[in-house]
DNA sequence: CGAAAACTCTCCCGCAGGGGGAGGGTGCAC
DNA sequence: GTGCACCCTCCCCCTGCGGGAGAGTTTTCG
């Protein structure tokens, strides 16, 4: 039986994280003893220590952790483990995408932005829609983008989106995509919505979506220079997108902020 | 000027965060009111906003986002946070390490260890020597490798180091480097260390260095199953390495714990 | 054998960078 | 002028770890 300490020496855990491991419940002391409190470890320890240690340079949040090593089945473990290496690379897509906007944020091109102001009639349109998690974003629009052609059939006219202004600030909001159609069916999540009319400021924004929130900010602030105010969820419009073409550097976004004329005051 | 809710909107910060940033003097607004504090900002501070909205998401801390905000020349600016991409490089070995040493933990090779107990005599090394960081061993282990190379000439004799228990347990801690040589010379920093004489668990690692910390745990274990006790700061010994072959998988480290037999009470 | 050194215990506070919510004052539109 | 959305400050909570105090235990060594 180890001594803490020598526990510690041996899976290069601090003493303190080792006894924080047991107040959490994920590596027991083999022994603890009633009257002094000590904790005493078998060797066979060692390897569920050094899990532990790898899971959490991982970031593996604690408890997951613990699930991880509940789960006896060495398949269930793999699925656990490889679910957080999933999250993983999401984590390093974000990392991309951030460095992409950073480099054009410190970089500015000079080039002015072209914006349009469209009166956009009220229409409806065949959608799908739901309250969504910021990070899940992605996965859901795909999702619901297949299930729209899949109950429209051939692609035709532009698809789109509003995005609620929740879903940035707090990270979680309502979302809807949606495509054009004479007469929306009402199958499975599908289902026709009237789609308010609006104002929009619209601009386009060209090429992967990475960067696309500076592109947004530069909408932003011609909205306030032009003395407008925004209104309700931004509108996208998938003018050309990877169902169109590979290449996207062809790719482009319509970005539509409703505004509403600011009284002078 | 724009209440704060409103630039919210526009820079997909939370107001939350923006008043953080207010607090931590990142992102000033343009005016506040004496009476009410309601903070009001200009559109202009979108962008400034997004870069620190960008930043926060590689992870920069506060300090470092404000160093590099208020640094106006964009080389500067470039400068930092190339440094700061190469600690997300940095970051990144380190979980690759941690899903090789993963893969080796949960899906354990049923081979023995082979471990020798070797009686070593006490030995004069040419040798540099330093406190670091756990982060930093690596890089220092190459400039102290490269400067023990140049000052002895033609690589002969195992190369070895010394790495203190407090490294791994409290991030920091003691390091020695070796090279085996007849008469030490004492120059730059290097110089003579007589290693003291030590009785020595030894085991080899294959290949790189990722999951070498699994292989010190099925040492610990080995050496506790056979009432030794560790003492002493661990050594290793680079048989084959980079140096030799740039095939990974023929490398080979020796890794000697410093033991003594437990009374058995 | 006894004292000093090394070890271990619990408990409280600190950090970053946020979130949740209470309690109360403002701005604006109808 | 009244209601409602907005804004303010202040306090506590979260995660995962470190530092340190103060007290009790074990080991070692003379």
């Amino acid at each position: 039986m180890l001594a803490i300490g020598e526990f510690s020496r041996l899976t290069h855990l601090s003493v303190r994280t080792l006894r924080r491991y047991h107040e959490a419940g994920l590596l027991e002391p083999a022994a603890v003893d009633d009257a002094t409190g000590y904790r005493y470890y078998r060797a066979d320890q060692i390897p569920v220590a050094q899990i532990i240690h790898r899971l959490r340079e991982l970031d593996v949040p604690l408890p997951e952790v613990r699930r991880i090593l509940r789960s006896p089945d060495p398949d269930a473990r793999g699925t656990l483990v490889a679910n957080h290496l999933r999250r993983l690379e999401a984590e390093l897509d974000r990392t991309r995408a951030a460095v992409a906007s950073l480099r054009r944020l410190l970089q500015p091109e000079p080039t002015a932005l072209e914006v349009e102001l469209r009166a956009v009639p009220a229409t409806t349109v065949a959608a799908i829609e739901d309250d969504v998690d910021h990070d899940d974003v992605v996965a859901w629009y795909a999702g619901a983008m297949a299930e729209l052609d899949a109950f429209l059939g051939e692609p035709a006219g532009v698809p789109g989106g509003l995005y609620d202004n929740a879903l940035f600030e707090k990270g979680r909001g309502h979302v809807l995509v949606y495509r054009p159609a004479a007469e929306p069916p009402h199958r499975g999540r599908v289902h026709p919505v009237e789609l308010p009319a609006v104002e929009l400021a619209v601009t386009t924004h060209a090429g992967e979506h990475d960067d696309i929130d500076v592109t947004y900010g530069e909408l932003g602030a011609w909205v306030v220079a032009n003395a407008l105010a925004v209104a309700g969820p931004v509108r996208e419009h998938y003018l050309v997108g990877p169902r169109d073409t590979p290449d996207a550097a062809a790719w482009r976004t319509e970005i539509g902020w409703p505004v509403f004329r600011v009284a002078p005051h």
